[in-house]
DNA sequence: GCTGACATGATTGTTAACAATTTTGCATGC
DNA sequence: GCATGCAAAATTGTTAACAATCATGTCAGC
């Protein structure tokens, strides 16, 4: 898995779409993924099939597939017997989610930091540079992907695979749970804290890139609107304040 | 999912086989699972859809969405138009997994360890007294997977949903990996290290729990023979000490 | 005796049709 | 007007057959 690599490259030259000779398997998950991403496909929305088999031209198995992976990092849920429907992450998942991510970046940041050569810097800053055009752009989406990636390079960095892929997961629920939560008004600061957290890395000292890492995810969270659920299509029980029990209007 | 807990349940009873009445796509999940972990499905073996199917008496459909279940988790390997076959962890992913599992579990000693009350501290040692139980019947299969649920409730008494699942996949490797290089003599004293990282929990000091936990997972990773690979049936190469080109005996 | 092409069998990949289930719309009765 | 039950449509779940690919064994040629 490298798709959030895969979606950065793409994002530099364009479209993402068929930019590289993918297998179709792949190259589903891929579109599916972007799609959920880019809110093209809504928290909630039903999947159907066939439809997809449809427009992606493959046959209803290859999708059931591809919902499966999706399934396995919770992007959708897999409900029997009635479907597939964009993934709604809840407050408290986030939260968890946020949680989770301090707890394996700040370990993180401590082996970065204390394994950092100046070619590795410029490796970082190489990365920085994108994200500040990006931003300049007013390419929103693609400071966010990028702004993911960051963190994955910080993983790669590490040394370990496995932690590389499994916060990979998270942090394609984190594009996910921003994509739901995020402010009217994005106010994305992010690239000026990846700022803070490099000269953090490359004072050496894993305490203070750890403790830089932790306020960092805390700050991404915070600037969400993580207080009320922000109401799906259908979500009386939280737009009336009570438990739905019958049809009233 | 719950599988190394349900296992657990199970070896608690006797025989996990349709101990509990699952949804046929879980049970052939958890048959193939047990199966890996307990080497009667061999590292490399092929897994021959057809013949899975007849034994479970399910459509090969139902095989393949199994397969991609267990790849996910890098309990088998899937190769395109060859076939699944049993995951053969290398060394250098044996070593891999440890060094993420502190990671992770460094942290989840730290948590445990300041947030620990009387009741439980009760369920640890209600847990430990299951460990000892089985490890003087002899039972080493229910040992090696109770110590591995004992790992998974300190994740879960850290109250993070998100780490207990990926612990749990970690695990499972884990148990694959110790099932592949164990010694011929297994020196299985984990239980006795269980009773010194509760110690260290108890004390409150998460430093001292990160460091006991850091050193437990040390240990049993040094207690694997992680020198040279075990070989498999026919990986002649290790055997005769060179790489294979042609069939001459 | 060894190499390589070829045919054969085994296995995976794909498709389409069928069965089971759920959802939707409509009519009926209160 | 509203709930209930029923029928139809839509959708998922399952199966079996077919196509494509890979592994194996055989045999001609050198």
């Amino acid at each position: 898995m490298e798709s959030i690599v895969t979606m950065a490259k793409a994002e530099q030259t364009g479209s993402y779409k068929g930019s590289e000779k993918l297998r179709p398997e792949e190259m589903i998950y891929h579109e599916m993924l972007d799609a959920i991403l880019d809110r093209r496909l809504e928290p909630g929305m039903k999947l159907i099939e066939e439809d997809l088999a449809k427009t992606f031209g493959v046959s209803r198995a290859r999708i059931r597939a591809t919902f499966l992976q999706l399934a396995h990092d919770k992007l959708i849920n897999l409900v029997p017997n009635r479907g597939a429907f964009v993934a709604e992450p809840t407050i408290d998942e986030a939260i968890e989610v946020f949680s989770a991510r301090r707890m394996i970046e700040d370990g993180v940041a401590r082996k970065v930091a204390t394994s950092m050569t100046p070619e590795r810097a410029e490796q970082i800053k190489a990365h920085l540079d994108r994200e500040h055009d990006a931003h300049h752009r007013g390419d929103h989406r693609a400071a966010i992907i990028l702004s993911g990636e960051f963190h994955l390079l910080l993983a790669r960095l590490s040394g370990n695979l496995v932690i590389e892929e499994f916060l990979e997961r998270l942090i394609l629920r984190t594009s996910l749970i921003i994509a739901m939560y995020e402010s009217p008004q994005p106010v994305d600061c992010s690239h000026t804290e990846h700022d803070q957290l490099l000269s953090a890395l490359l004072s050496g000292d894993p305490d203070v890139a750890a403790a830089e890492m932790s306020r960092h995810l805390d700050a991404i969270r915070d600037r969400l609107q993580l207080q009320r659920p922000k109401p799906g299509k259908t979500d009386f029980a939280s737009i009336f304040g009570r438990i739905p029990t019958s049809e009233a209007s």
